[in-house]
RNA sequence: GGCUCCAUCAUCUAAUGGUUAGGAUUCAAGGUUUUCAUCCUUGCCAUAGGGGUUCGAAUCCCCUUGGAGUCACCA
């Protein structure tokens, strides 16, 4: 059974790249009939834990995705590591060390000076004097001293570090006795049977590390995959600086789960040149070995692509559903599908489909003063009275057909292109020279309303 | 700076060592549309550089260059 996580710390919202791993997590999982668990990892503690986990809960219910059992918070387990921490210390793979904070500074700052590797030297590695009063002391892993650690990964090959450039006795407890990251994770992910671990590649230096933990605990080695990051435009890694970062905030510009998935699926992963991929078929077809080695870059413009699309394809009562949320309440009005027909495959996000809703539902406030000038012209107030007149002496105008007839009708008679008509009754409803076809505009505000804002645009405009 | 990773159009990416280096987004042009958008067609645009290996290299190896990540009693 493949067991995956997802294991932010808790910094207050989900963020657009850790979405993606959690995503890769997920499907893989779910995709293997595994388990995907959610952990907050908290062990710092000087933040609101509780707050970053809804709000990461909240993203995934947005999202679709859900993990498994309950939330597993690294602050409740505390008693758990101080076990291992002790089974460490009783077997000599770990023990304490009393040098202190200044002591350490001074030592990497001579290593500084010499050019050399700022490392622990191992003082109380084998210490068994008296130690030192007034110092709470640390509790350090031994780690090896020589060799080579190879991070078998599932995405990069095998990555070879050698011992004496990136590791020492790390710190696996601080003074105050708890446990740091590098222990916890390990033990964590070892505890709770996670097998396959997709995770960013700004964690491959600290995998040597984990390794250590695995290894004198005795524990089995995860199958590892190393995201590469995804970066900003300047190709530097993805910061909140860089716009919108929190998923949430998709959300509220009006992007739909399905495009913000798919979009962020693509990102380091392909399928052949699929672009368009259903949960389904991200489920079926998602395997992280097929991830890429390099780093993506973050650009907008296939997500709001992929967010027309999905708005193109939807259908009008979930549509219709999901605008409510922009505040836009459709549900009694009757020509809600013709309004939706005509205006789904014109708005790139949710948020720009209310407002071109709007557009239509609200008479103008102003009219465009290009579209003034280009289109009343001549006689145009004139064409539009005719027009309005033909409208109030016909019967049964209800579809967009009815009102296009009447337009076909003035056209004819007078011997004018539809553009005579066409556009300065376009500036009169909509109040600028684009926008949907002007029989449905009519069609959906009906007559009185087309008459009055006829009316109004002749009495502004002529 | 040490260590590690990475390198195909502007961007996301495809290509058992043999392809006119493919697709998508963007952009441009044309068609459709009374307008705009959609849609359709077409076009522009890439194997970082240099050495090898090979009959043959985007693909394998080395070097250079460039970029990124990481080096805590943070996670």
């Amino acid at each position: 059974m493949v067991v995956t996580r997802f294991a932010p710390s808790p910094t207050g919202y989900l963020h657009i790249g850790g979405l993606r791993t959690a995503l890769f997590s997920y499907l893989w999982a779910k995709k293997n009939g595994g388990k995907f668990i959610l952990r907050i990892e908290d062990t710092d503690q000087n933040r609101n834990s509780q707050e970053a986990a809804d709000a990461i809960v909240e993203a995934f219910k947005w999202l679709g995705l859900s993990h498994d059992g309950e939330i597993e918070y690294q602050s409740r387990r505390m008693d758990i590591y101080k076990r291992y921490i002790q089974k460490l210390l009783d077997t000599g793979k770990a023990y304490h060390c009393y040098m202190s904070k200044e002591e350490l500074n001074e030592l990497r700052e001579e290593q500084m000076a010499k050019k050399e590797r700022a490392m622990y030297d191992g003082r109380y590695r084998d210490f068994n004097g008296t130690p030192p009063e007034g110092v709470e002391p640390v509790v350090r892993i031994k780690a090896p001293l020589e060799g080579k650690i190879v991070v078998e990964d599932g995405i990069k090959g095998d990555v070879t570090f050698d011992v004496k450039d990136i590791l020492d006795d790390f710190i696996i407890a601080r003074a105050d006795g708890t446990p740091t990251y590098n222990f916890v994770v390990a033990v964590d992910d070892a505890l709770m049977g996670i097998n396959t671990v997709i995770r960013g590649d700004d964690h491959l230096s600290n995998t040597p590390k984990q390794m250590v933990v695995y290894e004198a605990l005795g524990f089995e080695i995860p199958k590892f995959y190393h995201v590469p990051m995804i970066h900003n435009s300047e190709g530097k890694k993805l910061s909140k600086r860089d716009g919108a970062t929190d998923v949430m905030e998709y959300k509220e510009l009006g992007y739909t789960p399905e495009a913000l998935l798919n979009f962020l699926v693509r990102l380091g992963w392909s399928h052949g040149d699929q672009e368009i991929f259903s949960m389904d078929e991200m489920m079926d077809m998602f395997d992280p070995k097929d991830i890429n080695r390099s780093a993506s870059i973050y650009n907008v413009d296939k997500l709001d692509w992929l967010s027309a699309h999905y708005i193109k394809n939807m259908p009008n009562n979930k549509l219709s559903d999901l605008l409510e949320y922009f505040g836009l309440v459709l549900s009694s009005h009757d020509k809600r599908e013709i309004l939706l027909d005509a205006l789904k495959d014109r708005a790139k996000t949710l948020q720009n489909m209310a407002d071109l809703i709007g557009e239509v539902l609200s008479a103008p406030v102003i009219y465009d003063e290009k579209a003034v000038k280009k289109a009343f012209k001549d006689d145009a107030s004139e064409i539009l009275n005719d027009f309005a007149a033909r409208l109030k002496k016909s019967e049964n105008l209800h579809l967009p057909v009815d009102y296009h007839h009447v337009m076909e009708e003035l056209v004819n008679e007078k011997g004018i292109g539809f553009g005579k008509i066409g556009q300065p009754l376009r500036v009169a409803l909509l109040g600028k020279l684009s926008g949907p076809g002007l029989d449905v505009v009519m069609s959906v505000i009906g007559r009185d309303d087309t008459l009055a804002r006829i009316d109004a645009a002749i009495k502004a405009n002529s």
